[in-house]
DNA sequence: GATGAATGAGGTTTCATTCAT
DNA sequence: TATGAATGAAACCTCATTCAT
């Protein structure tokens, strides 16, 4: 009942942390930064976070949550496997936040706390896509080579997308490559 | 003729900062580090380099030389284009060199220095591609598109290598998406 | 009559600081630590004392009631001034609270609060002592000289205890000094 | 044969240390205030140590040389244990620099850097004086509890000397027990 | 060519204190 | 009585850079 009107929660600083990540990468998540961002002192992000090293836990946590429950709802509104990993991919490929948080994990992967997380993100898809050809009835190990397979190519796809989103490949070309990811993943 | 034993070069420091950056990336890339990395103090960084954005300037210059100069070879050496493309991606995928200090490039992107490098280091692996396409006669806007898919998954492909080098997604692994990758280019 | 069970007073506060001087020395008095250890948060603190210096002066009066309150009993106990000193030295000795306030004190002379409060515990030592003598018949220069020596005796004796408890200087040890102290007092 | 002239080397910053440790204890042993104290930034300090517990760790170090020093030199001038032994307190008593730091050291124990160096100083001064009753052939266990016996005597004397200088507790004061001190160490 | 020393900017952390609710 | 949030000072540390010698 009672609103709060100029104070900030836990989730407000995570909220920002996450933009920053996706735009500027590991490194800018700097407590000064944030706090200017945010238009408040540096000394106000201890009461909501231990330290640098705690906000980062809980923002990997964080994006971990949301990934999960977009994860969770595909495979209940898509019980077709062939449906799902369309639904997936094109939500992979071009939703924004999605993509500039894994890339920046990717980035950053040399920073121990930002590795692990990458890491299980990375096995996340790969055990996405398996499962996919799994329930397809494909075989095993050829499922895990494809899935591989496709995780190479959705990865260089968006990290070109990301990188260098004017030049010469247009959006057209993200398109015809993400149709043809999704055909080749037939 | 004769080498003053103790006296460093500025290439000596071009070397080691290499070496810096394919094993440790472009945030490693410090005065501080990489003097005591060649046993000298950081001042004397300053004689040879106007600053740290001078070294990396010059730094990228060389490595593009370097770049420059296998490509050159392998024209020369290999005038079969599927030859030639089938040489130049075992190099890119099989060379640590030149994948490490790639994606170190690729990882700093965010740094605008490495920025312009990166983009035209992608630039020349994509023309790379397509000049080989169009040499084989397919047409301009097929070649276009072919190239930049091989290019995607050889990213990829690329970036696992480094990150996850253990795992499950082993040498054998690797073997076959080098083979697949060289297959789907003809 | 009714206590409210979760609320709490200043005298909880300053019993637990109390504790905390003994425990752990004067610069532990610290308004966050404090709160974390009652289970409050530090704002909250600020309803009892108007500053951390007065948290301070309120918890030196309090022990100050407390030494004064054993030393009129003792008086009333031990009409004998050499009963008496054995009595008062045996509880300046052996008693735990009585010795790590009095040190940490000491420790803490530097911050100006603490100073008054030791210079006071000090002089409170060194009269009682120095009374003794009197009521038994010694001059007063002598008397004067002869106590400010037992309390040094004392002050070396009870600082050993409290920083090398362990070591080759056993209970054993300070059992025998306290005798001597004792006996030389005589 | 050249003079740096303003320039400050790792020997200032410890002498400038030892002379904070000596007058205001050991939490004013700060990066800052000392580097105020020297005329230059902060940032200068860490040319010369790698950060603070490295002042400290070489400041205790050069602390404990010079007392080696002195000692071993009482050794040699002094060949009889019992004008060593005058000589000895005589210094601990009188010298300043000796006193303070040492008290400095004492009221810092709860600080395990220090705790360490104290507990050392603690057993040189304890050793120093047992040695000396051993060499005037005095039992083992009854030169030990001596030599603890005239420790607290001393640790007690200096204490107030540095505590409460000016009171009616004289210089005067101080001589009497010296020599008492002295006295039934024979 | 290089060293020793310093600067200054930027970031992390702790803590006493304030204040609206 | 207390909480949640913020402030600001003070300390720690890193690093690119400068400069006299």
């Amino acid at each position: 009942m009672s609103k709060p009107k100029n104070s900030l929660t836990a989730e407000d600083w995570l909220d920002e942390a996450l933009k920053v990540l996706a735009k500027e990468g590991v490194k800018a998540i700097a407590v000064e930064p944030l706090a200017k961002r945010l238009g408040v002192t540096k000394g106000s992000f201890y009461w909501h976070f231990k330290n640098r090293d705690m906000l980062i836990a809980e923002l990997l946590k964080f994006w971990e949550a949301i990934e999960q429950d977009y994860i969770e709802d595909y495979f209940q509104r898509f019980p077709d496997p062939i449906e799902r990993l369309k639904a997936i991919l094109t939500t992979l490929v071009d939703d924004d936040i999605n993509k500039y948080v894994f890339l920046a994990l990717a980035n950053g992967v040399t920073d121990p706390t930002f590795g692990e997380a990458y890491e299980k993100a990375v096995n996340r898809r790969l055990q996405l896509f398996e499962e996919i050809y799994l329930s397809m009835g494909i075989a095993k190990s050829h499922a895990n080579r494809q899935s591989f397979k496709i995780y190479c190519q959705y990865f260089g796809l968006i990290k070109m997308a990301v990188d260098q989103p004017s030049e010469e490949y247009t959006d057209e070309m993200y398109e015809f490559l993400k149709n043809d990811l999704i055909q080749s993943a037939l």
